[in-house]
DNA sequence: CTAATATGATACATTAATGTCTCATATTTT
DNA sequence: AAAATATGAGACATTAATGTATCATATTAG
C-alpha cells in the first residue's frame, strides 16, 4: 500500500483482498487483479484504489508474511532452551504458516527492506543451526547452509502434506524434527 | 509443438528456445514470448510460427524435460542392485537436471499425458522407497509419501546449492543421500 | 551453383489486463 | 438520524502482450 490512499481501507476488505492473493499466487503465480478481487469478493476499483499495481499488491502482502512468519516464530522461541526443543517449536509455529513460507520463497522480493528482513529469517535460522551442532545434534561437518535449506525445504514439504489432509500439523512437526536431526547427524 | 508446422525448425533454433525458455522460466515465471525469444536470440516471429502460444511452448517444454529426467535416471538404474545403490545414481542422475525437475514442479501441468507422465515418476520413486523399507534402509514407520516428497526436494536443495558453486554435483549427490537414509531411518 | 526454405525484421491487428473516473449505494461514524 | 466516506458497478482510455502477414536475407539441401 505505497499510495497514500485517498480511502482508508475497511479491515475486512483488507483481509478479504490479502487472504484471497495469497491463496491464489500459491495456487498460479500468473494471476490479475481482477481474478483476485473477484476471489476476494471484492470490486476490481477497490482492489486499485488501495494497491497501486500489481507488485504493490505483492509487496504488502509479502511484508505482512513475513510478519506473520515472524511473530509466530518469536512468541514461541525459547532461547534458553536447548536448541532441539527450539527447532521443534520453530517448527510447530512455522509448519501452519506454510502457505506464507511458500509465497516468500516464490516472489521474486524487488523490495531491499523486505530482502534484509528474508535474509534475517535465514541468519536466525542459521545461529539455530550452530548452536544445534555446538551441542552436537547435527553433525559439523555438515555445511550450515545445507542445513538450512534442508530446515525451510521441510517446512514446505510438511505443511504440504499437512494440506492435503495425510498428516496432521503435530504429526507434521514430529516427522520434520526427526527427518532434520536424523538427516543432518 | 502442436502446431503441424508450416515450416519444420532448425535443430538449432529449437535448442535455443528450449534453452532460453527454460532458464528464463526457472528464474521468473511470468515471462512474455518477446523475452524468451529475444534470450534465444531468436526473431519474435519464428517463436510464434513453431509455438502456437506460450502454453503450446511449456507444453513442450515440459514434455522434454521429462524425456530427459526419465532418460537420465533409467540409464544409470540398475534394477538388480541395493535399492541404496539405486538410490545414489538416480541422485546423481537427477541433480544435475535440477532445473527441469523445478520447471515440472512449478509449471501447472493442464496436459492429461503429461500428467500422467509426472505420477510414473512418483510410482517410480515410490517403488524404491518401499524397496529401501524392505531393505531397512529406511524405517518401515516413515509414510512413503513423506519419503518422496524428501526426495522430490533434496534433489531440488543439492541444485540449487551446485548452481549456487557451494558444492559440487558428487558433494551434493553424497550429502544428499547421507541426508535422506538418516533422515528417514 | 541453384533451388528450396527457414529465419529476421517489420508492420499491423487483436486481445487481455491495467489503471482511472464517476456516481449510486452501503456502511460506518458522530 | 444525519453526515461522512468506503464500496461496487460500470464506462472508458491506455498499455503490453499476443498473434498474423509479408518480404528480403541467410542457410541448407540437392
Amino acid at each position: 500500500m505505497s499510495r497514500e490512499s485517498r480511502h482508508a481501507i475497511r479491515p475486512r476488505t483488507l483481509e478479504a483482498i490479502l487472504e484471497a492473493a495469497l491463496r491464489l499466487f500459491n495456487s498460479d503465480s500468473e494471476v490479475t487483479m481482477s481474478e483476485i478481487a473477484k476471489a476476494a469478493g471484492v470490486g476490481r476499483a477497490t482492489l486499485h484504489r488501495h494497491f497501486k499495481d500489481k507488485d504493490d499488491l505483492i509487496q504488502t502482502l509479502s511484508a505482512r508474511c513475513m510478519e506473520e512468519m515472524n511473530a509466530a516464530v518469536l512468541a514461541t522461541d525459547s532461547p534458553d532452551k536447548p536448541a532441539v526443543v527450539r527447532l521443534h517449536a520453530m517448527l510447530k509455529s512455522a509448519i501452519p504458516l506454510g502457505d506464507r513460507y511458500a509465497f516468500l520463497s516464490f516472489e521474486r522480493m524487488e523490495d531491499e527492506h523486505l530482502q534484509t528482513a528474508y535474509q534475517e529469517q535465514l541468519n536466525w535460522t542459521s545461529a539455530l543451526i550452530e548452536r544445534l551442532k555446538a551441542e552436537q545434534a547435527i553433525a559439523m561437518d555438515v555445511p550450515t547452509s545445507w542445513a538450512v535449506a534442508q530446515v525451510d525445504q521441510v517446512i514446505w514439504t510438511a505443511w504440504t502434506a499437512v494440506w492435503n489432509s495425510e498428516l496432521t500439523t503435530e504429526d507434521a512437526a514430529d516427522l520434520a524434527l526427526r527427518t532434520l536431526l536424523r538427516g543432518l547427524s
